[in-house]
RNA sequence: GCGCUCAUAGCUCAAUUGGAUAGAGCAUUUGACUACGGAUCAAAAGGUUUGGGGUUCGACUCCCUAUGGGCGCACCA
């Protein structure tokens, strides 16, 4: 059983070819132009170049034989060739009752895939900030509603454990703490079991080494020691590494909690590293490693390419990996592990350059044959309010934490008054992360947007709160027609053009939900969302359903407003935002 | 220097497989209603889609060009 919109569109095809016309596939549309239908069908004018024919003879003749079958309550051409079409009321009493038994309607998938996805990239102990917010925001979003279409995914938090940061905070560790046993080397004895230093420590830590390293070279270089010591596995480094993987990762995983992003997979480039004498003895093998300045390095330019790619570097000239390297291991692990038929990559769009020539690496060795897809999904950079970048008042960067922080005061005062305490700060938490996901999910993924949380946190527009407000309305009507012991079993009637237009945008769901997974971007989801929901509040506040003395009328009201309620609760759900039951 | 990317209403954003009259929200002006959660709903006004050229039945969308932003150009990750 597939959705109402595939069926007519599989109708029509046969249709079309009926006629004589060969084609793939019939796409059809929300009519821009209501006055002449429900929907539109635009194929007449490509067929019509293929063709050699005029675009209305074409039309004319696929309308005439559809006419036949009495289908539609009107089909017509338009201009040079648009076919109208208007369905029938019966049809769409039909769809709807459909769609009241099985609300998954539109979600189903003939060929689900395997994706394995990569939205996370917290820094160990560093912490996140607001460059954050994007790719776990886009990534969590694009993970459910993969899976809500009944692909496999998996989600890796790909945590930044290794390199020099890693090692610049193990050196002020150390000189803070000389006599600490990590450092000792002749240390035989067994390590603390808790770590030396807290997260409040390393989030001071962190920033201040990182300064130093840059105007003071001798400790730079002191720090470049430090990392190789560690990367190479020193036993002292390794255990001290341990605690700081254990008191940042909990501290991310609480920030990520908070936003409701969620990893499957807890990895970190250090996975990926334990791969790379493997990965880079297979590379050897497949002869594709050539010298430069010192360094290896793997060519990935080709003959067409319009712009320069440079080749990638794989080996610096000290001999250590580099992040392309690392980058290419974890691909390598992420195959040999997992076998996805598609991998995605959510990052700031500044790293195309890098992820393509990543990408490039891997096919020209084969360690990811030509059938897996390699995406990267780039995003726009979200500004302040003034459109300069993000910061502190003190000109720092600010951390997610705080960010979330601002949103949730802003959003605790719209809260009925009534509702106090600890259930006040939980609701408060849910509005606000309604509120920064909704906004951030609004623009087109490749869009650089503004932040404005006095704006986002509005319960007035285009906001999350609006939604959540609007949709624990329809519930709260539901609970008093159930209380008043009102049935609503069957939709029967439709009563006015809102009723009408609400269900004409139902029938648009599967057609929204293809969009946004094809282009990767939520905004289709997140307009559709408002697009209903203002439709339904429309009908809302012209009828008194309670009340209806029709109780057809009445009963209509009732389911479309459980259809429609359900279908929030799940678009809401795949953006990642929870409703709370008031607010 | 080379390359990528963007420019749409006063502001923030849609329209991104080329489709009919470029749509929303905010702000502004006006209206509805003792109201099932008014924290609502409706209407008006607001545009030479940065400038110029081209491609075609049709261009915000594709191509060229000028101007102005943002970003990237191997040994940081």
């Amino acid at each position: 059983m597939s959705s109402f919109i595939e069926q007519e569109e599989q109708y029509l095809l046969s249709k079309i070819k009926e006629c004589g016309y060969e084609l793939d596939d019939v796409t059809l549309n929300v009519s821009s132009r209501p006055e002449y239908g429900d929907y539109q069908f635009n194929g007449a004018m490509t067929m019509a170049k293929k063709y050699g024919k005029n675009p209305r003879e074409i039309a004319t003749e696929i309308v005439e034989c559809i006419k036949k079958d009495n289908k539609y309550q009107d089909i017509n051409i338009a201009g040079p060739g648009f076919i109208n079409i208007t369905f029938s009321d019966k049809s769409l009493i039909d769809h709807v009752n459909e769609l009241n038994k099985n609300i998954n309607l539109n979600y189903e998938n003939d060929n689900p895939k395997t994706i394995f996805l990569d939205y996370g990239g917290a820094n160990v102990a560093k912490a996140l900030h607001v460059g954050h917010l994007r790719s776990a925001n886009i990534g969590e979003a694009l993970k459910r509603l993969s899976s809500s279409l009944n692909n496999k995914t998996i989600a890796d938090a790909h945590l930044g454990d290794f390199g020099r940061p890693i090692g610049l905070v193990m050196l002020e560790i150390k000189k803070r703490h000389p006599n600490l046993p990590y450092f000792d080397k002749t240390f035989t004895g067994e390590y603390p079991k808790t770590s030396p230093v807290t997260n409040e420590d390393l989030m001071e830590i962190y920033p201040y080494a990182s300064a130093k390293a840059k105007e003071d070279e001798q400790y730079m270089e002191e720090a470049r020691l430090m990392t190789a010591l560690f990367q190479d596995g020193d036993k002292g480094l390794m255990a001290l590494w341990h605690h700081i993987m254990n008191v940042s990762k909990t501290d991310i995983k609480r920030i990520y909690d908070r936003l409701n992003t969620t990893f499957e997979v807890w990895e970190g480039e250090s996975d990926g590293n334990k791969y790379i004498p493997e990965m880079i003895a297979y590379l050897e093998k497949q002869n594709i490693i050539k010298e430069s300045e010192g360094a290896k390095v793997i060519e990935v330019a080709k003959e067409d390419d319009d712009h320069e790619v440079p080749p990638l570097l794989l080996i610096k000239s000290n001999g250590s990996a580099s992040y392309e390297t690392t980058d290419l291991a974890c691909i390598w692990e992420r195959m040999k592990k997992w076998h996805p038929d598609e991998i995605w990559y959510l990052t700031d769009v500044r790293q195309a350059l890098h992820f393509e020539q990543v990408f490039r690496a891997a096919k020209i060795s084969k360690i990811v044959d030509d059938e897996t897809k390699l995406l990267f999904i780039p995003f726009g950079t979200m500004n302040g309010a003034d459109g300069k970048p993000f910061k502190t008042r003190d000109g720092g960067v600010m951390t997610l934490e705080s960010l979330l922080d601002i949103a949730k005061e802003e959003c605790e005062h719209k809260i009925l008054p009534n509702i106090q305490g600890e259930e006040r700060e939980k609701i408060a938490d849910i509005v606000s992360v309604a509120a920064v996901k909704y906004a951030d999910l609004i623009p087109y993924r490749l869009t650089d947007y503004n932040f404005d949380h006095v704006k986002f946190s509005d319960l007035q527009g285009k906001t999350g709160p609006y939604l959540l407000y609007s949709t624990i309305r329809m519930k709260s009507l539901l609970n008093k027609a159930t209380e008043a012991k009102i049935k609503f079993s069957k939709y029967i009637t439709i009563n006015n053009k809102i009723d009408r237009d609400i269900i004409i945008c139902l029938l648009n769901l599967r057609n929204v939900l293809l969009k946004s997974f094809n282009s990767k971007s939520l905004n289709d989801i997140t307009e559709y969302l408002y697009k209903i929901t203002n439709l339904y509040n429309n009908l809302y506040a012209n009828n008194r359903i309670l009340t209806e003395e029709n109780k057809d009328i009445q009963e209509s009201w009732l389911l479309l407003t459980k259809v429609i309620y359900e279908n929030n609760l799940k678009l809401l759900n795949i953006l990642g935002i929870d409703i709370p039951e008031k607010m």
